[in-house]
DNA sequence: CGAATTTCCTAAACCAGATCATTTTCTATT
DNA sequence: AATAGAAAATGATCTGGTTTAGGAAATTCG
């Protein structure tokens, strides 16, 4: 499958489109290759892209006070990520957003968003079904750092995404799940003492 | 203004309506009272409204493995509730959705907001910008949980929500920031004495 | 290749916040 | 205004997870 179909793949899981709309979907995305360390998003400068992954992997944080990166979202093949708050509002970033390793993504631009959502009701519908998944999606989160242990939150996700444990640093991770990279090293140990 | 009214004055916060459109939205909601510790979302029956608030007061939250509770939102006047992911999923809850006060809501029902969506552009991006507000109100709050420490949530939701902080109960407040109801009262009585 | 830099792991002291137990204050209802 | 029940406060103790510090392994890159 050409790069440029994999969105309109992706999107006629929502919504099924035309000749037509296949087209002005096509052409609202631009290719972009991403390298290793590489930003595609940065603290005080307004998110212009939302991202969808071709393949790599990225890493959305914000930095405290203290120094200490909080991790808020991974992205791997198939997902999207950005700074949302920015994006979304268009108001200065809090986020960086990095590559884990050598990307490629098709970036939408704010504006071209915009018009594909205003011209036709059909794209209306995918981002707002995007959206909707999207607070789903966070909710659970948010319940599961209220209602789970450090343990707990971490097996549930090995269960849930098996394929972005093997790909992220695990300081990464902890960040991710709140614990530090100490602490998700000894769960990690015990268990597979466990197992052996 | 009728009660009615409210919600066409809420939407056309965001979009433009015409008359007749004002009119297809206004038989979309019913008013609806509900007395205080009435619930009006429960475990394993999936959530068939969602509901915004008139006047009043709400909490909803679920219960975990050791029977503790973990408030997952509150609404007062002109905010929305329900058990989100059950509602846009149409999955049965994990959530209760309780009256914290005697209040009046507007009830609109899943199909409902479905043909409305559907039959109209317009409320195809109401609904939108509601999803994404709401996913980025979350994204804020899972930063808060990963960034602070429960002092600093505390006096956050306090300068943010001083409305919500004066007609929740305690208890219903701590387990929203994810501490004790014994260490809330620890922070604020420290406050209070630090003051006078 | 080999040096430098990241990443990962271990261990022990330490602390923010939880738990437990009891008392005090608030709120409803009769 | 009396009684009961729920909510909030307080003290004592405990613990899950952090901090600090160090060393081992893996990646990166000249």
């Amino acid at each position: 499958m050409a790069h440029e179909d994999k969105i309109v793949e992706y999107v006629s899981r929502y919504v099924s489109l035309s000749v037509s709309e296949v087209a002005q979907l096509s052409v609202s995305f631009k290719e972009i290759k991403v390298k290793k360390r590489q930003f595609i998003v940065q603290p005080n400068f307004v998110a212009q892209h939302r991202y969808y992954v071709l393949n790599g992997a990225f890493r959305a944080y914000v930095v405290d006070d203290n120094g200490q990166d909080h991790t808020i979202a991974f992205a791997i093949d198939d997902w999207w990520i950005t700074d949302y708050n920015s994006y979304i509002l268009q108001q200065p970033a809090t986020m960086f957003v990095v590559a884990l390793e050598d990307s490629a993504v098709l970036q939408m631009d704010y504006k071209s968003e915009q018009e594909l959502k205003s011209s036709n009701h059909k794209f209306e519908t995918f981002f707002r079904i995007r959206a909707e998944r999207t607070a789903a999606f966070m909710q659970q989160r948010i319940i599961s750092n209220l209602t789970q242990t450090a343990e707990e939150r971490f097996e549930r996700f090995v269960e849930k995404y098996p394929l972005i444990v093997q790909r992220v640093p695990q300081y990464a991770l902890a960040s991710y799940l709140g614990m530090t990279t100490e602490f998700l090293s000894r769960i990690r140990n015990k268990r597979t003492t466990k197992k052996s």
